[in-house]
DNA sequence: GTTGGAGTGTCAACAACACTGACATAAACT
DNA sequence: AGTTTATGTCAGTGTTGTTGACACTCCAAC
C-alpha cells in the first residue's frame, strides 16, 4: 500500500499529501466538528430544540426576509424537513412568516425579538469557542483554515457560502 | 453591537477576530463538513448503511483489535447506539468480534477482508476530496487548517485525536 | 377567461440514529 | 461471597432526515 500521495505533480516530496496526513485531516475534521457543535447543542438540549432549529435560526438571522425556498437551498434539506422545524419556531414565536407582497406563494421569514435573543445566545457560545481557537492558532493558521475549508466545499455550497459572505463583508 | 473582538490583548487590529470573521468561520465549517461527508454518504446510501456505520468501520480499521469500550470513547455515543450498528456489521461479515485472551469480558474488534474492502472504498472517496482541497490550498494552509481544528476540539477529544495520530505517526 | 403546468408551502407516514432506563451475563477484583 | 467492570439486549422516546400526496398561487398559452 503506497503511503505517498498518488501521482505527485513534480519530483517534490509533497509530504503534506501522504495518505497518513490525509487521514489525520479527516479525523481532525471529525473531532473538531464535534467540538464545534457541542456548545449550542448543550444549550438547545434544555429546550425542545435541536441542531436543525439552530441552523434555521442562524440563517434566517443572517439573511433576513428570505423565502422558504432560499433557506432550503442554503440548508440542503427537503422542504418537508425544514417545514417541521419552521412550524415549531413560528408556533413558539421565534420566527415570523409573512406572505409575499409580490408573489403570494412565497413566505418571507424573519426573526422576532425573542428569536434574535436566542440566536445571540447560541451564536455567542459558538463564537466564543471559535474565537479561542482562532486566537490560539494565530492569523496565518486562520487564513489557511479558511482556504482549506473553502476548497473542501462542493461547488454549489461554495457559491452559497460566497454569496452570504459578501452580503456583510 | 460591537463588531470588533472583545478585549484584544494589545492595541493591534486583530482583524481575524472580528465577529464577522468568526461568523464566516462558523459558516465555512458548516458548509465544508457537508462536503466532507457527501462522498461516503452517497456510497453508503446504496447499501443499507449510514454514517454511523462508516464511523465505526473507520475507527475499527484505524485501531485494530480495539475493544468495544475504547471504540465507545472515540465515537462519543452510547453503547446501545453503537451496539445496533456493530450488530449489523458483524452479521454482515464486515467486522469480527473475538473474546479477549487476557480479559475474557472484553471483545476485540477487527475488520474482515470484506470490511477492509469497504473501508478502503469509503476512505478513498473521502481522501480524494481532502487531497484535492489540500493540494489546492497548499502546505502552509494545510498546516493552519490542522492547527485551528485541533484548537477547536474539546480537551478529551484532543487527547483521543493525539493518541490516534501517534500510533501511526 | 380558462386551463394546464410550474412554483411554493403543508400535512402525514416512515426510517435512521441518537438518547435514557432497566436488566442479564460473565469475568475479574477484593 | 460480594462488588465492580465489560458487554449485550429490550423497550421506549426524540430529533431529523426521507417520500408521497395535496392545496394554493402565478403565469403563459390557447
Amino acid at each position: 500500500m503506497d503511503r505517498r500521495a498518488s501521482s505527485p505533480s513534480s519530483g517534490e516530496a509533497l509530504l503534506f499529501l501522504t495518505d497518513e496526513q490525509l487521514r489525520q485531516g479527516i479525523e481532525a475534521m471529525f473531532f473538531a466538528y464535534r467540538g464545534f457543535t457541542a456548545d449550542p447543542d448543550r444549550i438547545l438540549a434544555d429546550m425542545a430544540y435541536g441542531r436543525a432549529h439552530h441552523r434555521a435560526i442562524h440563517f434566517i438571522g443572517r439573511a433576513p426576509n428570505t423565502t422558504v425556498n432560499n433557506l432550503l437551498n442554503i440548508l440542503g434539506v427537503t422542504k418537508q424537513s425544514l417545514n417541521r422545524v419552521l412550524r415549531t419556531l413560528i408556533a413558539d414565536g421565534l420566527v415570523e412568516s409573512k406572505v409575499g407582497r409580490m408573489d403570494k406563494r412565497e413566505r418571507h421569514l424573519n426573526l422576532t425579538q425573542a428569536g434574535r435573543t436566542l440566536e445571540q445566545t447560541l451564536s455567542d457560545a459558538q463564537r466564543a469557542r471559535m474565537r479561542a481557537a482562532f486566537r490560539e492558532a494565530g492569523p496565518d493558521a486562520v487564513s489557511g483554515f479558511r482556504t482549506v475549508l473553502e476548497a473542501m466545499m462542493d461547488g454549489e455550497m461554495r457559491a452559497t457560502y460566497g454569496r452570504l459572505k459578501d452580503t456583510t463583508s
